[in-house]
DNA sequence: GTGTTATGTCAACCGTCCTGACCTAATTGC
DNA sequence: GCAATTAGGTCAGGACGGTTGACATAACAC
């Protein structure tokens, strides 16, 4: 039945695959891979000015949010952000000390801590979106049917479902 | 010239800025941030999968570029995915120890490490693109003006032009 | 046989996340 | 008015995924 050539569980198990994966319509590998290198390069030109203050991406992240919405409490940033306040605590607090950000006591209840960008944490955010946008506006020229709202749409249709709503509302101010 | 109520030096640096940022052509909020937002959520179906192996996020990059070209050496990797040996080994070593990989020394070069998926991991990095996959099915399908050929030339309009040469060689196989 | 290349490994470090526990101040409910 | 809850902050400890620098080994190139 079996002879002193065949292969044995272990060495099934272990067998190097040689082939690369068959074209299948559920395997979209060009569309899945070109939205990893782009999203790769889209957060690399924000790196390099961040470093400069000492930043990483979650500084970015906060200080995009809190400039696209001036007074944002800090339980609407947590939300928004999906990380804990002790991860959000230093980052915060670096961008308050670097003179980028303020807090400021809520006006009626007092236990909140308004958030605000200064004129030096606007400057810095809108530069940082001005380069992204201007990969965005690269790569739509690019393309012979140009439709900015098709692209729009995709973007939409690749966040979760649940999540929608939420980011619909961050939106509501320009579409 | 100025009174007790003018504002000083400092207070001017740390006034809060409390409008959000006016309209501009130069800064296009919404493909930004559906950018962000699509990438997280793109990125967390696989997450879930992942952490049943105790795998993050570099493993499955892994994973994923030996399946797509199995054969790659260690070096192609290192340089597909930017990171440093280092930071490979520990990665590469466990997805060695869990049969998901296999390396097998180069037959002209004995130096090189051929890097291949076993049938273990050829079926997990599969999974993991279905899943991918099955997202950007469904946003495209959302769209009036379906165009796919639109979606993929933003997307590679997006990779640093510098870049773009060698996207295109790993995507040489299937457009 | 010497130099270079492909890979691997040790050590130390950083950024960004996590959980759990605890604190203050302010608001809310009864 | 007092207790419970809420908004926010903080300390401790840990994980992961990356970094740089230095060094080791094996195999190839000349």
């Amino acid at each position: 039945m079996s002879g002193p050539n065949d292969l044995n569980n272990d060495d099934i198990a272990s067998a190097p695959v040689y082939q690369a994966p068959e074209p299948d319509e559920d395997l979209d590998f060009p569309l899945v891979e070109l939205f990893f290198f782009a999203y790769r390069d889209f957060i690399a030109d924000a790196d390099g000015m961040l470093e400069e203050y000492g930043f990483g991406r979650a500084h970015h992240r906060v200080l995009h949010f809190v400039n696209r919405r001036p007074g944002m409490v800090v339980a609407e940033l947590l939300d928004i952000l999906r990380i804990t306040k002790q991860s959000l605590g230093p980052v915060l607090r670096q961008l308050v000390e670097s003179g980028h950000l303020v807090q400021i006591a809520g006006p009626e209840d007092r236990r909140q801590r308004l958030l605000y960008p200064t004129q030096k944490g606007r400057n810095l955010s809108i530069q940082l979106t001005q380069m992204q946008s201007r990969r965005i506006k690269g790569a739509i020229e690019g393309i012979k049917n140009s439709d900015r709202e098709s692209i729009r749409d995709f973007l939409f249709g690749m966040i979760e479902p649940d999540e929608r709503e939420l980011v619909n509302g961050l939106m509501e101010q320009d579409k």
